[in-house]
DNA sequence: GAGTTTGAAACT
DNA sequence: CAGTTTCAAACTC
């Protein structure tokens, strides 16, 4: 395996940079784009970002955002598009590399130098080393040896500074010397290792000033916290790099492709400018919040959540930009790039598995950072969901709701555009945005359920408990998130009861199976069929989905996969994503979404969960072979009409609890909230842009809410992305637009990508061909949106998608 | 908690 | 593609 997944790895990587893929990137952005990364770079530039109020503001609301989370800003930094590149080595890499050997790595690493593949050489580096190493163990050393060297000498150096330099601007010579002294470092540490990473490093010491000062704060952060902040920094390090424009330009070189690097500096640059205030300030600020923890937590545990960001960023930059930067071959992506998600997925699992026991503080760290960290993207999404999930004590592990594994939920619809951006916004709320700004949370609210509770309900929280009770209630869903108090305040039947379950459960994010059979290797299993590994939750029996066995995971992924191309996509496309169906009354329903393949349901009138439309919270649509459909988010017949939407009314008020703020309505306020304070949103955070999504009438079991967390999910991924793709965002801020835009082809399969085609020519081959609505597009490409898209657009420019017609 | 129902997934 | 079986969630008691 290793010897062809490194096969797979160089010929993927070699179709991506070496043909052209980097045409997926639209030239005309990267020059739009690059030159404004450059401006923001400029020394002007900066000098203008001192004196305006703007960079008042982002200190301040990082300022008030953080307290703990500073980390969670991090693993944002990194977007998408650096991961890009790595995403699909990284994922057949790891197929062969699970294991101990990682040499290999370094030596192609090695061979590609100075490109944005670099860069992805780092990301995998630092996923590498993580992987290797058992949290433990590598806790102390730190993923990053380049980074790592440097940020121990900056750590000297600022130990002496720390308190001199406890602004973002302040740069003293001190600074300038942890700098050089890295920079002279580098090389002799890390180089063997991680060649790239020192390059990468001093590029970004020497060439970004900005950055360096974010640097030196997090290094004096680091002080203060210990080591933990060493991989912190080297994260920073990297970002920075891309930042730069001039780095972009150093990193084209022969192996790369001017797109990918386009790509990668462009997406890099445009956030990072902002991710670099909101770096230094989390830095500077962090050290308090940090502290905090870690003096509660044993170093080692902070050292483990660090790390955990650490993976998780890199896995955001592998997972990320790879469709977006790379068009490789459909075929090849498609391929790759469900297992890659799943493999990340699995992944964050895995570590989570591994860092499970030892990390207990970091909970706190990471579930903050989790939830502040949003703003990137689905990515970054998963990367909380890994960091939350390690921060859990227990084994349970269960990651934020829809956060990690769900590769699928991703794909649901343009919720999970929105979802990004919810989560971006919910993150960025958090870390950036001002508890206050309530416009973000309630964009989150709305969107996922059970994230977006507990963000909501909690947000006020956000620091402390809630990231952390919500992320332990995952682990212990059974027992009852901490938070779902509407709900449980609501209901007093014992349906509510169920849906209480449910609700932990989904709160939980955390699928359970219940698998005895199936080896939890089929879709049968929800933790298989949203992309994750089985935890110590489920009650599943011989249970072959986990990290353990990722060889016969992902083999089995691929088997399903070859069979239905869309087995792992989000069932439910929601509203933007979805089209109604032209003619599709349905479509009126209050939940634009519909199910992807339409259910099949013959007894239960599609008003119970077993009803995939009904669970999803979409109507069924002309695609469903239900029997007495009574859907009361939409009659298969078109019918929403008003009958059958006061039935749905009165369903979701009889489940208010339920519903409440999940259900599958509020999708459409949360543009609304968007609307109202659209600015809020942006300023919380570039990728706050993004708005929530539609929500699934379930909180609870839902596979779409799941999936809608995450990000990375392949199949998921796919969808978000096209729905990305798709001119919703906000625009805003032509930056974040172009940041999310970004995100969202980079994630986008080019099936998605490909509109609808590819769909249909899925269907073709899939089993569920039938049921495969390839006329929705679902795929959120049609130019119809449901209301909520329309908000959106409203407010929103609209940005050309790759996909989109338009 | 055990048993039943249901419909998707898998198989033929 | 259709029919059947298998499976696990959803549901009921």
């Amino acid at each position: 395996m290793g010897e062809e997944g490194e096969k797979l790895e160089r010929e993927s990587e070699t179709e991506a940079c070496g043909s052209g893929v980097t045409v997926m990137e639209t030239p005309d952005r990267n020059r739009i784009t690059h030159p404004v990364s450059k401006f923001e770079d400029s020394p002007v530039f900066n000098y203008i970002n001192s004196l305006s109020p703007i960079k008042t503001v982002k200190s301040i609301r990082i300022s008030q955002s953080f307290n703990s989370f500073s980390f969670a800003s991090l693993p944002s930094i990194f977007t998408s598009p650096h991961v890009s590149s790595v995403k699909e080595s990284r994922f057949l890499r790891r197929h062969s590399f699970s294991d101990p050997s990682k040499p290999e790595f370094s030596s192609d690493n090695g061979n590609k130098v100075g490109t944005s593949e670099g860069v992805t050489d780092v990301a995998h580096n630092l996923d590498e080393q993580q992987e290797n190493f058992d949290p433990g163990s590598y806790i102390g050393e730190v993923s990053v040896e380049s980074t790592y060297e440097c940020s121990k000498l900056a750590t000297e150096v600022s130990q002496t500074l720390n308190y001199e330099c406890g602004s973002p601007d302040c740069t003293t010579t001190a600074c300038r010397e942890i700098e050089t002294k890295c920079v002279s470092e580098l090389p002799r540490t890390s180089k063997s290792v991680v060649p790239y990473n020192h390059e990468v490093s001093q590029t970004i010491f020497v060439e970004s000033g900005m950055h360096l000062e974010g640097i030196r704060n997090i290094e004096q952060n680091r002080e203060a916290d210990g080591c933990d902040w060493d991989s912190l920094i080297s994260d920073a390090t990297d970002l920075l790099t891309f930042e730069s424009p001039n780095n972009a330009d150093a990193f084209k070189g022969p192996f790369q492709h001017p797109g990918r690097s386009l790509c990668t500096s462009l997406a890099s640059s445009e956030f990072t400018h902002y991710e670099i205030s909101d770096l230094q300030n989390t830095l500077s600020i962090h050290p308090v919040g940090v502290e905090d923890h870690e003096s509660e937590n044993p170093p080692q545990v902070g050292e483990e959540g660090h790390l955990t960001e650490i993976e998780a960023t890199g896995d955001i930059l592998a997972g990320t930009s790879l469709n977006k930067c790379v068009n490789g071959e459909p075929s090849n992506q498609i391929d790759n790039e469900p297992v890659s998600n799943l493999h990340r997925g699995m992944r964050r699992r895995c570590l989570d598995f591994e860092t499970a026991g030892t990390r207990k503080r970091h909970l706190d760290h990471s579930s903050h950072s989790g939830t502040s960290m949003l703003s990137q993207s689905d990515v970054n999404v998963e990367s909380i969901d890994k960091q939350l999930v390690p921060a859990k004590p227990d084994s349970s592990r269960c990651i934020l709701p829809g956060i990690g594994l769900h590769l699928n939920s991703l794909a649901r619809t343009s919720k999970e555009y929105n979802v990004v951006s919810r989560e971006t916004l919910a993150s960025g709320s958090q870390l950036i945005i001002d508890p206050g700004s309530t416009a973000s949370f309630h964009s989150l609210s709305t969107c996922q359920e059970p994230l977006n509770k507990s963000l909501a309900v909690t947000s006020m929280e956000r620091n402390n408990g809630p990231a952390e009770s919500r992320f332990q209630g995952t682990k212990d869903a059974s027992a009852g998130p901490g938070y779902m108090p509407s709900e449980d305040t609501n209901q007093s039947s014992p349906r509510k009861k169920r849906r209480r379950l449910e609700d932990a459960r989904e709160s939980e994010g955390c699928k359970r199976c219940n698998c005895k059979k199936s080896k939890c290797l089929k879709l049968y299993c929800e933790c298989f069929a949203a992309g994750v590994y089985c935890v110590e939750p489920c009650s599943c029996q011989d249970c072959f989905n986990k990290p353990i066995h990722e060889d016969t995971v992902l083999a089995t992924r691929k088997q399903i996969e070859s069979r239905n191309p869309l087995a792992f996509a989000p069932k439910v496309l929601r509203s933007s994503d979805s089209l109604p169906e032209i003619g599709d009354e349905s479509s009126k329903t209050p939940a634009s979404a519909r199910h992807k393949r339409g259910c099949n349901c013959k007894k239960s009138g599609c008003l119970k969960k077993y009803c995939e439309c009904y669970q999803g919270g979409v109507g069924c649509s002309i695609n469903c072979r239900c029997e007495g459909c009574k859907n009361a988010y939409g009659r298969k017949n078109g019918s929403v009409s008003i009958g059958a939407e006061a039935e749905l009314e009165e369903e979701e008020t009889e489940t208010h609890d339920k519903c409440v703020a999940d259900e599958s309505v509020p999708k459409i306020l949360i543009p609304n909230s968007m609307e109202q304070n659209p600015d809020s949103i942006l300023q919380a955070t570039p990728l706050r842009g993004v708005r929530t999504s539609v929500q699934l009438p379930f909180s609870s079991k839902n596979k779409p809410p799941r999936s809608s967390f995450l990000p990375i999910g392949s199949s998921s991924g796919f969808y978000g992305s096209q729905r990305f793709g798709k001119p919703n965002f906000l625009q805003h801020q032509p930056k974040f637009e172009k940041r999310v835009q970004t995100v969202q082809e980079e994630e986008m399969p080019e099936i998605l990508q490909h509109n609808c085609s590819p769909i249909s020519g899925i269907k073709s081959s899939s089993p569920n061909s039938k049921r495969v609505s390839p006329p929705h597009c679902d795929f959120g490409l049609s130019p119809h949106r449901r209301s909520s898209r329309k908000l959106i657009l409203q407010s929103i420019p609209s940005f050309p998608s790759l996909t989109s017609k338009d």
